[in-house]
RNA sequence: GUGGCUGUAGCUCAGUGGUAGAGCACUGGAUUGUGGCUCCGGUUGUCGCGGGUUCGAUCCCCGUCAGUCACCCCA
């Protein structure tokens, strides 16, 4: 057993898993262009400042899971432990809201969060997100729940559920929170320890409580939809019809909050239905957050984005034979062959092959072996007879079959499959 | 941060108070030049780490670390 071991909750991806994970990466990148999505690659590392006034001090990710350390200038950093504000200070540091009136953005990358560890959850975790700034809604709303399904079906996984609410946005959402407060506090007493502690601090999420004693409570508290105003009444109704028009299946759940304090109007989550998460089932989770973009000193700017969990997403993928990685193997009658073997296969490569080949002198049995192994096409053996005569042989693994092919006529023999 | 379960070969796991085994994998051969099937052989371990009980501990006890699952929260 190595002492050397990767940090607890930070995993290595070796190359035999990682065809999955281009999958995942490749069937993204594709479909957010279909949507008019570029991408954008921002520091893994950011001012500490920003996380706290961008995500909100009250948040679990600021208050206990950040993994912040100061640099040798004194400056408190963090690793980010999720990828919004990062794009919002991008956004904003490169004035990009006065050169374009809409800006779609998507990230791919890792995000750090000091958590315990569980099945589909790290501390170091990749996510794939995407960002739209400049437009109010509601059809972006819908467009972004619409792309985040067409993913995760194109990779086939089908069995979802698509949980979208309002949240209301300004004096609304004052107003509710004030209505929840006064039918919370005569209860205090009878919520989870939990609950409590979060009542005073952030209300709205003692109603998501999975608690049993804060679900009774919770269930017959004031329901946020109900205290809409007319505009984010409207724009509510506006992301149901689009979403309707498009044949898109949600479900309005009016407790859905979400830990993150910057939403505003339209959240959104996508969940797993299969056991196979466990606790872990979101997938995607997302919203509008009107108010970061002023909040963070830019000019107020509508803003909505969501972030998909690739872990989860590969937990959830259903398997499948992955593609061959090699085109032909080279295979050497004896050891004193290596170098004929060696240029073979540079030759091959040349011509544009993906080629491998065994030269440490072990057996043919060996070196065929791995050829099997490999998913390569073709073993091309060089043997005496062979290099007499100014030839190789041409096997086909997956028929079994041999032919003899001039050495000259290899590349265009090979390339013509 | 709290609780449960588990640490034996690269992997999946069996096992006994007298310091270890199987399957897979890797590898040699059966076939002095031909993979996938079959057969025969071989390599691989500080039995997670530290301490205690014992003549003796991989096994029992305590601690610790790690992994994992659940809670919390989230992706």
């Amino acid at each position: 057993m190595a002492k050397l071991r990767s940090v607890k909750g930070m995993n290595d991806l070796l190359p035999s898993e990682i065809p999955r994970w281009h999958r995942l990466e490749q069937v993204f990148r594709d479909t957010v262009h279909r949507y008019g999505f570029g991408e954008v690659r921002t520091p893994v590392v950011e001012p500490t400042e920003l996380f706290v006034r961008g995500i909100g001090d009250t948040t679990d990710i600021v208050e206990k899971e950040m993994y912040t350390f100061e640099d040798k200038s004194e400056k408190s950093l963090t690793l980010r432990p999720e990828g919004t504000a990062s794009c919002v200070r991008a956004y904003l540091e490169h004035a990009v809201g006065n050169v374009e009136p809409v800006s779609k953005w998507y990230y791919i990358g890792p995000m750090y969060r000091r958590e315990r560890p569980a099945k589909g959850r790290y501390r170091q975790f990749y996510q794939a997100g995407c960002e739209i700034y400049g437009d109010p809604g509601p059809y972006v709303d819908a467009e972004l729940i619409d792309l985040v399904v067409t993913y995760l079906g194109r990779l086939g996984i089908t069995d979802v559920e698509v949980l979208i609410n309002s949240l209301g946005s300004g004096d609304a959402r004052a107003r509710y929170r004030q209505a929840l407060l006064d039918y919370l506090r005569p209860r205090a007493a009878e919520l989870s320890e939990d609950s409590q502690r979060r009542l005073e601090r952030n209300p709205l999420r003692v109603l998501d409580s999975k608690a049993a004693q804060d679900q009774a409570i919770a269930a017959e508290a004031p329901s946020l939809l109900d205290h809409l105003d007319d505009e984010d009444r409207a724009h509510f109704d506006g992301l149901i019809a689009t979403l309707d028009a498009f044949g898109t299946p949600y479900r309005v759940e009016p407790k859905l909050v979400r830990g993150l304090d910057y939403y505003t109007r339209t959240l959104f989550e996508v969940k797993a239905r299969s056991a196979d998460l466990g606790a872990q089932s979101t997938l995607c989770g997302g919203g509008r957050y009107d108010g970061m973009i002023g909040d963070l000193g830019g000019p107020p700017t509508p803003a909505i984005g969501f972030a998909i969990g690739l872990e989860r997403l590969l937990i959830s993928l259903p398997d499948e034979t992955p593609a061959p990685t090699l085109d032909a193997f080279v295979v050497v009658q004896r050891p004193e062959l290596a170098v004929e073997g060696a240029k073979l296969a540079r030759e091959l490569r040349e011509a544009g092959l993906r080629v491998d080949a065994d030269l440490r002198g072990n057996s043919m049995k060996s070196q065929l072996r791995r050829a099997d192994k490999s998913g390569a096409r073709y073993a091309v053996v060089v043997g005496e007879r062979e290099l007499a005569e100014g030839s190789v042989q041409l096997k086909d693994l997956h028929a079994g079959t041999s032919t003899s092919v001039a050495r000259a006529a290899l590349n265009e023999t090979l390339a013509g499959e």
